[in-house]
Parts: C-alpha cells; structure tokens; sequence
RNA sequence: GGGCAGAUAGCUCAGCAGGUUAGAGCGCUACGCUCACAUCGUAGAGGCCGGGGGUUCGAGUCCCUCUCUGCCCA
C-alpha cells in the first residue's frame, strides 16, 4: 500500500466506521457462556447538538468498551436519546412562534405533540449521527429513546406501582415554579446564585399601638401575603410580645406573632415576616402554626388580586412599588446592601418563583434506604471515591420529589379523574371507563412527568423491564457508569433507587465520574459566553481520534480539563507521528513473513530484548491503569512509549539491519520484532485510537478481520531487566557522545572517532551494542578498551561508570573542559554523599526494605566510580 | 455557615502503593530538510513541588494548620 506522507484522518475515518457497522462488531447477542460488559449511554437530549462534554464522556466510554471487548467480554454500549422535556417543548414552541407567529396554545395540544414528534424525527437522529464521527462503538442495533414504546411502558409501570404502594402522592405543596418556563420545577433543577441584593427594613405597627416590630426582608412584595410575624422563642427581647399582633402594612392586615425556632436572632433585627405562600421556609413554619396562605403572586410573576392595588404589577415593579409607598408612610427604615443566593432555572435562568400547588410527588424515605446502603456498603462504587461523599450526603437529606410538569412534551401522568364518583385511579394502560362507577366521563390528569423520571429508569428500560428479557438478565446490573458530576443528584442517584425498587438490584457496579471540559481559560461553556466548542470541527481539523486522545491523556479521574486547541493538534502529530513510523516500518517489511520463524528461534539482540521488554512493561502499564479507570494515565504510558521508545530509539536503532547492512538473518529478527511490537502497540492503542489503528493494523500482516476483535496483548514473559539495564548504559553513551559534539559544535554531518573505556562487563554490553552505537552517534570508528592510559587532547566524559574520549584536539579548551568536567564532579559527589548518608543511617539499613537499600547501594557506587573517574579526568587535564 | 477539590518549569497539567538525579506537552535557545515523519530530529536552559508545623530511616506524596482559587450544598 502506498501511504501517503501524512495521515488523512477523514478517508479512514468514514470507511472504518462504515466497515464496523456493516460487518455488525458493534453488536452483542445474550450469550451465557461469555461474561458481560454493559454500559449504557447517559442519553443525549434528542434535539440537541454533541458538545465537547458528550465528546469527552463518550470517548471515556468507547475506550472502556473497545477495551473490554478485545479482552473477549461480552461487551454491548446501548445507545438512545433522551426525550428532554423542556427543552424540546422550548425548541418547537419558539419555531412555531417564529414561523407562525402562534403559541402552543393557538396550535393545541395534539397538534402541538404531532410537531415535536415530527421535529424528533427529523432532528433526533443527529446526535447520534455526530457519536458516530467520535468512533463510539455503540450497539446500533439497540437503540433507544426514553419515550419510545417500550421506555414509556416502564415509565407507566413505574408510577402505578409506586401510586399502589402510597409512595406517590398528589398535594398541596410549596414548589419551585418557573414563570418562563410554566412549569415546575424539582429542587435540583433550580440553581442557586450569589447575587447583590437589597436587605429592606419595614416597620410593622403592634395592633395595640403600643409600638413597631422591625423587620428585615429582601423580598417586600411578598408583605402583601404576609400571615404572621415570628421571633425566636429564645429571643428575651420579644418573649413579650409572643401571643399578641401585628398589623403588615398596606394591607392592614391582623396577623400573629409567633415564636419559632427557624428565626435566626443574628439576622436583621431577629424578627421574620412569614408568607407561608411564597417562601419554602415560610410554608413549613406555616403548617407547623396553622398559617393561612394567601398566594399575592402568581404564575406568570405577576401579582394576583389578592395583592389589591399592586394586581397586575410584575413582581418586580411591585417591589418598587411597596418601597415608595412604605417610604411615604414612614415605615421604610433603611436598606442595606446585601448578598444572598436566588434561585434561577436551570434551563432557562429566569429567578425562580416559590408558589403554593397541588403537584405530584415521589416520597424518598423509603426508596432512598437501600440506595443508601449501596454506597455505604460499597455494593456502587464511585471513582474516584470522594463522589460516593456528594451522593451520601445529598441523598440522606433528600425531600419528596415533585414529578408533575406542566407541560405537554412527556409522559403523560397515567391519573385519570372520574366526574362520574369523583375517584382518582392509576393505569398503566389506556382505561375506557372509571373501575369505581363505570362511567365513562374519566380525564387524565394534564401534566407530565419530570423528565428525569424516565432517564431513572434508563438502565433496565433500556433491556425490555417490565418484561423479563434475556437481555435484563444478562447484561443487568450494567457494568459502569460513565457521567459528569453535574448530575449526579439528577439522574445517577435516581436511577440508584429505582434499580433496587424495581429490579431489587443495583443498576451498575461502577459509576465513573469525569469533570468539565473548560475552555481555555479555564471557564465553563455557556452559551451566553459563546465560548462552547463544537467537537466535530475539532474532528474535521485534527481528526476525531487526536481529539479523543487530546480529551483523555494525562486527565486524573474526576478533574476539571481545558480545551486547547494546541493540545488537539498536538496529539494530531502523535498521530501522525504512529501513521510515519508504521509507513517505515511497512516499506521495510515488504517481504516479511511472520510465520517463517517464531520469536522463540530468533537470535535476538540487546535492542531487540529491549523493545519487546519495554513493550510488555507498557502493556501491563495501560491494562493496570486501564483496570483502575485511569485513562488519562494509561494514554500517557503509551505516548511515552510510542513516541520516545519505539520511535526515537528503537526504530532508529535496527534501520542499519533493515537496510540490510548487517545480513539478512538479523535483518528478518529486526523485521519480526518490529512487527511484532508495532502490531501489538496498535492493539494497545485501539481503544483510544480507533481509526488510525484499524487502517494501519489492515495493513500490516495480521490475524482476523479486524482491530476491534484482535485479542488484547497480554503478558507473554517478555520482561528482560537485564537486557533494559545494558540498554540504559548503551543509550547513555550514544547520548553522551551527542551532548559532547553538540556543545562542541560539531558538524552533525562528521563523522569522528570515540573511545569508550570500561570494565569487562560494560565492554561486552558495549561491544554487541557497537553498530548501533556508531550509527547513532556519527561515528566512524569505536574504540573500546579496559580503563588504563588516557588519550591525549580528548573531549571527555564519564557516564554510567564509563569513560568517553572524543579525540578532537581542534576542539579541545583545556579551561573549559575543566570547568565543564569540575560541574559534573560536583554533582556526582553531591549524589555520591546523599547515598552515603542514607546507608550510613541505621534506621534506614534496618528499617527500608531490601530492594530499596540495594538500590541504594548500587547507586552508591555508580557514584563512586563516576567520582573517581572525574577527579582521575580533571587530575590528567591540569597536567 | 457546612463539605469537597486544586495550588508542582513561563503556560497547561501528570506524578498511581511514601524510596526516581521530580516528568510531559506547548513555549524558549542552539544546531539540523540524515533515504518514516519539519505535524520532524538532536542537544540544551528552566522547578526551595503555595507558607508553617508534625509523623517517618526517608515526604511533592501521609497528618495538622494558614493563605489563595474553584466547585457543591444550605
């Protein structure tokens, strides 16, 4: 095959992944006998765009999958998309505004779910479209959406279970509502931010007109739906005031003051104003006093009747409003500038509004138990481990769940109300008539459920619950989870507790959590800052397997990474970089075969030894941090190897056998260990790379059809310390030789003479290596012989216990030589005292392990040698 | 207010189970188009591992504390 000079990722890409897909790699049947790797995809939004978020989490995931399944699991990734309530409604209503000037209430709710259906069809796939351009090695064949039939059967299944059992409950509660969004929201799903704010002190006249409570708010408007004034029951400068009243001005209204434990005697003047309506703490004090509501605001934001002469005002204006007007009776005394924390949408970032509204919830107390316990007892594990503390701690402290949404793209609540007996029942089905009465005039509740209820269900809906599949059997508990820590609490704590409601099992083993792609400055992505990345320009410009590998490497687990473009490219010429050194090694492997000879028959060399024991210490390396989760370590201990090993080193070192210089036997063992090690680094490399691999590893002589099903390499006794000791000594000495020409300048070109001086031992190591050397460091001739004279106008330098001459008499300063030879002696001597130190400690020679005091002990010596060598240099030169 | 993470070369980050002469990429300096690669090669400069204390024969790594930055929860 005639390769081209660089890698063209965008040929490779597109036919690989096409070959994959149609040869079914990507496909896993049940099979008993195999043992099984599930993953299921955290689903996109269906109408959404891949970011480089889902980049970074799903080229973790393919990395696990690709891996597994070479390792011979049975391995299937699901795919799917998430039906995402609000922000697929969001999208079509603001089509439909622009194209049609209409809401969603002009069109209907029919209509209006036709069209977003429509819109999911023609937009839903593109997500997935954009997966594919990553490699992600998802089981197409098992695609699914949270609102497909068989996802919405669950759904339903899921709530009339829960509904039987009292454990979902409709009431009249306080929730978070968001009046740009019309809906409700669940706690999570509201954000809280620091913000400058106004703390208002109001004075509330005492019914007696005995005198004024002052109080402190930052929300006034909420005066008007004032019930009640409350002070700590502690408090000693109001304990007698407790029992009597106040009257909220404005609305001369009478309203108790009462003593509760809530006030905070620190904050403002210790005393609250309580508007059970639209405060969540406010709602509890309430119920606990017997409060009355008066809702003032409502759920367009705007004051509603009760307000009296603020009706109609924006919630904002209100404010504005009740200030001047308090003002104006002398009852404003002061504001002050103060921070706190408002709650805004996460969808849509309007300040979230607390109402009071007949919602439906999901009581956790007892759903969260086991879940609990799963963590606690490390059944679920989280890596790294300190996520399972945000999970415990939130999950110990959880509220009811409010599902009901009020909107139109969902799983429709399955409620329906008889008008006939006024009964409420559950169905999973589509119910003609009331079971109670019979009567046919039934309505289904209007909401529909959080989208996060479905998504909780994902990892058994996914495999066909409430039907008792094969596949649920087999691939249930999935093996990982592979999320950000942004929805822990959303989606991975949730579907924690239903797995073990409804499968009385844990739906993973593991839950992988990554960090945040930032830019490059170390933001977060947002669309208001615009400073988002589209992946799949990244991948049209450095390709999609230097993007994967740019997102991984060097990442510790559960770390915030940077995006920079120049990391992208960087790992580009990695690429490149694999795709030249396999063009050499192609070009020079024309005539290989490697069945002609087994590495056992092979008359191996010291480098030969050497690559193949680097190459096995590599590839436990990946396995092991691969086995811990560590992708960015693994990535990182195979560019390291590629790059500075196979590439600089190893390759450089056999091309005088390859070209033949050296006969042809050594050039076959050159051949085969090339092969050999340069295959098995492409198997190693697959799961990160998967297209460069799999169009290099076609190429080169192999077993089967592809990269993805090739076996992962596993330890095969190539591990040689021996062979990397004496290839450490020959590497120094070629390096050397180079440091010397290079500050002596000379020409690369020229070729010179060395001496190497060294005991027996070395001289052997010295003498097999001698070819190599010469080639590497320009040499002409290499002299090796035992320590004894000193040659005459020589550059010189001791390495590893031997001594360099270069004789280039043109060259040679006598200052700087000495000065140059004096720097080196001081550094071996500093080490040389650090050693000596250590082994001269007792606690050290009896309390360090053995291996640790031997090495210790070598390296002394090496030291020794090496000081003596220098001061014997130095010695000679001052002659 | 509570919890968590981070602070290592000019920049961005690794450093896994305390023991390496503390690493990488980018950037920088010098040289080089040597028949895989200039998306490259060779050589090099650059670090009191945030401050202080402690544990240990030995601490970038473990413990305490302080400072700064970021995140989550209330």
């Amino acid at each position: 095959m005639a390769m081209e000079k660089t890698y063209d990722p965008k040929k490779a890409e597109s036919k690989w992944y096409a070959y994959w897909e149609e040869n079914g790699y990507f496909h896993a049947e049940v099979d008993a006998e195999k043992r099984p790797f599930s993953i299921v995809i955290p689903p996109p939004n269906v109408t959404g765009e891949l970011h480089i978020g889902h980049a970074l989490d799903n080229t973790l995931q393919d990395i696990l999958v690709r891996w597994r399944r070479m390792q011979g699991f049975n391995t299937v990734w699901i795919p799917g998309t998430d039906h995402a309530g609000i922000a697929t409604q969001a999208k079509v209503e603001e089509n439909i505004r622009k194209t049609e000037g209409k809401t969603r209430h002009d069109v209907g709710r029919e209509e209006f779910l036709r069209r977003t259906w429509a819109w999911k069809e023609r937009y839903g796939s593109r997500i997935l479209q954009q997966l594919k351009r990553l490699g992600a090695s998802l089981d197409w064949d098992r695609e699914r959406f949270t609102m497909d039939e068989g996802c919405s059967k669950a759904v339903r299944e899921v709530f009339v279970r829960l509904y039987e059992k009292g454990w979902i409950y409709r009431g009249n509660y306080i929730v978070n509502w968001c009046p740009e969004c019309s809906t409700t929201l669940s706690d999570i799903e509201v954000e809280h931010q620091e913000g400058a704010g106004k703390l208002y002190h109001i004075k509330y006249p005492l019914s007696d007109g005995s005198g004024y409570l002052q109080i402190a708010t930052t929300r006034p408007e909420t005066m008007l739906g004032d019930t009640a004034v409350a002070v700590h029951p502690e408090d000693e400068r109001y304990s007698h005031l407790i029992g009597k009243t106040a009257v909220v001005p404005l609305v001369d209204r009478e309203v108790p003051i009462i003593a509760d434990d809530y006030v905070d005697m620190e904050f403002g003047t210790g005393v609250v104003k309580i508007t059970p309506a639209h405060d969540p703490n406010d709602f509890e004090i309430g119920m606990r006093h017997g409060l009355q509501q008066v809702q003032v605001i409502g759920q367009g934001a705007a004051m509603t009747e009760e307000a009296g002469r603020y009706a109609g005002l924006d919630r904002y204006q209100a404010r504005e409003q009740i200030i001047r007007d308090l003002e104006q009776l002398g009852l404003l005394v002061k504001i002050e500038d103060h921070e706190h924390a408002v709650g805004h949408c996460y969808r849509c970032d309007t300040v979230v509004e607390p109402l009071v509204s007949k919602q439906w919830f999901v009581k956790m107390d007892e759903l969260a138990k086991p879940a609990i316990a799963a963590v606690e007892n490390g059944e679920v594990r989280f890596i790294p481990e300190r996520f399972a503390k945000h999970y415990l701690h939130w999950m110990r402290n959880l509220r009811d769940w409010c599902i009901s949404r009020q909107l139109w793209w969902g799983h429709r609540i399955p409620i329906w109300y008889c008008s006939g007996c006024g009964a409420e029942f559950a169905s999973a089905g589509e119910p003609s008539q009331c079971p109670k009465c019979g009567s046919q005039e039934i309505t289904q509740d209007p909401d529909v459920l959080d989208t996060w209820f479905s998504s909780a269900l994902w990892p058994f809906s996914v495999f066909g619950w409430p039907d008792e599949t094969p596949e649920l059997k087999h691939f249930y508990p999935t093996t990982i989870l592979v999320t950000g820590v942004d929805i822990i609490f959303f989606w991975v704590a949730r579907m924690i507790v239903m797995g073990y409601e409804f499968m009385g099992e844990k739906p993973f083993d593991q839950v992988l959590i990554h960090g945040m792609v930032r830019d490059a400055l170390g933001r977060a992505m947002s669309k208001s800052l615009g400073n988002g990345v589209d992946p799949i320009e990244a991948i049209d410009e450095y390709g999609a397997d230097a993007l994967r590998y740019s997102l991984v490497i060097g990442v510790a687990p559960g770390n915030d990474l940077r995006y920079i473009p120049e990391k992208v490219e960087a790992y580009r010429n990695f690429a490149n970089k694999i795709w030249n050194a396999s063009r050499f090694a192609l070009m020079n492997l024309t005539d290989f075969n490697p069945r002609m000879q087994n590495m056992g028959s092979l008359a191996l060399t010291t480098a030969d030894y050497w690559i193949l024991s680097r190459f096995e210490f590599t590839a436990n390396e990946v396995t092991r941090f691969l086995e811990r989760y560590d992708v960015g370590e693994a990535a990182r201990v195979l560019y390291d190897f590629v790059w500075s090993e196979l590439c600089d080193w190893y390759i450089e070192l056999i091309k005088p056998r390859l070209y033949g210089k050296s006969g042809d036997e050594t050039r076959y063992v050159a051949q085969y260990v090339l092969w050999y090690v340069l295959k098995g680094t492409l198997e190693l490399l697959h799961p990160f790379m998967p297209f460069i691999t799999e169009e290099i590893w076609q190429n080169l002589p192999h077993e089967g059809e592809t990269i993805m099903l090739a076996p992962w390499p596993q330890p095969a006794g190539l591990s040689s310390p021996v062979h990397e000791r004496a290839m450490h000594k020959v590497m120094e000495v070629i390096t050397e030789i180079r440091t010397l020409r290079s500050e002596k300048h000379v020409p690369p070109g020229r070729r010179i003479t060395a001496i190497c001086q060294a005991e027996p031992e070395d001289l052997e190591i010295l003498s097999q290596a001698q070819g190599e050397i010469m080639h590497l460091a320009g040499l002409e001739e290499l002299i090796l012989e035992e320590p004894g004279r000193t040659p005459e106008k020589c550059l010189s330098a001791v390495v590893e216990g031997i001594n360099i001459f270069l004789p280039l008499a043109a060259m040679v300063d006598v200052e700087e030589e000495a000065a140059r030879i004096s720097k080196e002696l001081e550094q071996a001597r500093r080490e040389l005292q650090r050693a000596e130190k250590n082994l001269q400690n007792e606690g050290f020679i009896s309390k360090a392990p053995q291996h640790v005091v031997e090495k210790e002990k070598e390296k002394a010596e090496l030291y020794r040698a090496q000081v003596a060598r220098l001061e014997a240099l130095l010695q000679e030169l001052r002659d």
